[in-house]
DNA sequence: CATGAATGAGCTTTCATTCAT
DNA sequence: AATGAATGAAAGCTCATTCAT
């Protein structure tokens, strides 16, 4: 259950099912129409919960877009717990893992990736700064791994924060810019690629 | 004056003046509330024009996005060209060269960057295809002075397409990501640190 | 329920209602001020269903039109058959029984018809043919009487269809061309004076 | 020059010449699309007048359709004194010949006949009056052939001006209802079944 | 007389949100 | 808790008409 969102109803499990099934028929409708062209009784549709109930779980449509942003965070967390990147000791093997493992999520999810970029904005400054403390999350994962790699002389850059910065900005670019790559590379030839330029960029 | 907008209007002249005038207002209000959440009467009043007559000036609201991101490219490239940087013939120096005024112009331009990445979604396909190729032009621009360097050995890149990308993809960095940057580092900081991790990259 | 007719609304009984109320209301507005000139603002308050309501009941404004002249044919074809033309057995007395009903019709609906004919090029083709190819069905009505009248060689006519689309043309005189008849004729008069006409032009 | 139409024009020959010209291509786009979905501009682009100065020539959109309507009238009017109807000495043979050339005219003005019974609610009533009342001309004419026939003992029919009102109705069949006989049968058989059946109503 | 840019009221239609049942 | 009819502000856009040049 998520506590930003007032409901007028009760059952905390039945509002976190309720929750989870609008933000994943939801998520599908705003990135094939963007989240202004969808229309709450698209969602009503699409979800079968009646535009009368599904305002019980809700309070506004950019709830929605919230709960959208919130459901995706979860997912890729967790799939980032998945993988034991906090247990391997080699630093620059570490990387390497972790880079993988991202940009395969990245890949996996790239239309929500392009989603959040596009539609974060209309969300209220509050639920924004909210999403983006889960995103310096990530950051701070690989700020760590550089940090560790530079005290063990394997990493030579100056500014660990910075570097983590930019290489998760790098891991979006797929997300992003994949447009104009796809018709040159395969998924595997930008992700190898990618891969590549970062390690290159700490070594 | 454009000649993908279909006018009411005669005059040439007045015509380009107006949909510079357009432009110049409707981007600052896009950029603050958003494409979809700025109306065609605020766009009205803004720039003083009545509603009729600024339907004579266009022909739908997409018309005024599509106004807003062609003056964007031609500030830019006007901007661009004005630095000699093609006569430089150290490939090093170029590319620290273009760098540096692409990052500064970035930074200028940091939210209409921010407003093209957000809504060239609401242009219809053919337009966009547009827009995109004028973008193709500055990674050209890079994979050139890439692909010299790597014939005189000094730069040391599998695939230069790629890498100018890349370069084109870090340029942004500030714009789309500057807001997790800027409690920590002045501007001109985080322009020379990506500067250092692009040259880094390269070299 | 109109069956042509794209709703939002779910029971039938309720679309039913409504859509005879907007078409009653309607009909009344369209016959004063034509169907250009009356705005949907005017039929929302003169039915009293709000604007947004309204639209959940049709689809455009030309649905209007449609239900306007659907519920006028409904209305027509029901006086129709309340009277016992079919059993009659001699096809003069037939005839002319067919001929007063029809003509006090077209006089209580005179202005019904009257907007019919201005009006329904407002229409779409395909719902245009569906209320013209009602229409056809009182003229193969007459043409059947005209076509007995004939075998029992009551009627002198060549060609029972042409003769029954006239006499069904001649049915709207009133309708269409009373305003110059009605200051020197009662209305009974006028219809006297048709039937005597189109008897004669079958004996 | 029409003196129901106030302009802003001196020169009388400049404004005959021009109302003719209106008239002449408004007449064509309001056949094709109807009164209220022609707009000024279209018909000054038609034109080939200018919108401010086609203003100087009317005052209202309505006078447009005022001067369609009377160029009309005139063109009918001419074509019919052309032939010497009035100089027939036989009535049979001059309602004969009449009804020929009335018919003749009305498949060839087809298109404006059905544009006036649609459009004319668009005139205000004392220009409507104006225009109902040149065609009460043609009724007359009809009326004082009949009665010239009944004297002659060649016609038998209880009210002229009745019947000549329902002939002059008659007259207009093909284009009110043509659309249901053009299928069947050829222009001149439809006009050959006008005429057998309004001269068998006489005799 | 001619030009065409400018005006702005008013149109149809959409849609987030509410609320009686 | 669920239903879905109802609300009405507000959006994009049109077009008859005016008026400065």
């Amino acid at each position: 259950m998520n506590k930003s969102i007032k409901t007028q109803i009760k059952d905390p499990e039945l509002i976190r099912q309720k929750h989870l099934q609008i933000a994943k028929i939801a998520s599908k409708l705003f990135i094939k129409k963007g989240y202004a062209n969808t229309t709450m009784r698209e969602i009503s549709k699409a979800t079968g919960i009646t535009i009368g109930n599904l305002y019980d779980y809700i309070t506004k449509k950019e709830d929605v877009l919230y709960l959208v942003f919130d459901a995706f965070y979860s997912t890729w967390t967790k799939n980032l717990d998945k993988h034991g990147v906090f247990t391997i000791e080699d630093p620059l093997e570490q990387l390497r893992t972790a880079l993988r493992k991202m940009l395969e999520l990245v890949h996996d999810y790239r239309d929500m990736a392009l989603l959040m970029y596009r539609e974060s904005k209309h969300l209220p400054k509050n639920i924004l700064k909210e999403i983006l403390h889960k995103e310096t999350g990530f950051v701070e994962c690989f700020e760590m791994i550089l940090k560790r790699g530079v005290e063990k002389k394997l990493f030579h850059i100056k500014d660990p924060f910075f570097a983590a910065n930019m290489i998760a900005y790098q891991i979006a670019f797929e997300a992003l810019r994949g447009w104009n790559l796809r018709r040159k590379y395969t998924d595997q030839e930008i992700r190898d690629n990618i891969e590549e330029i970062v390690l290159k960029s700490v070594l």
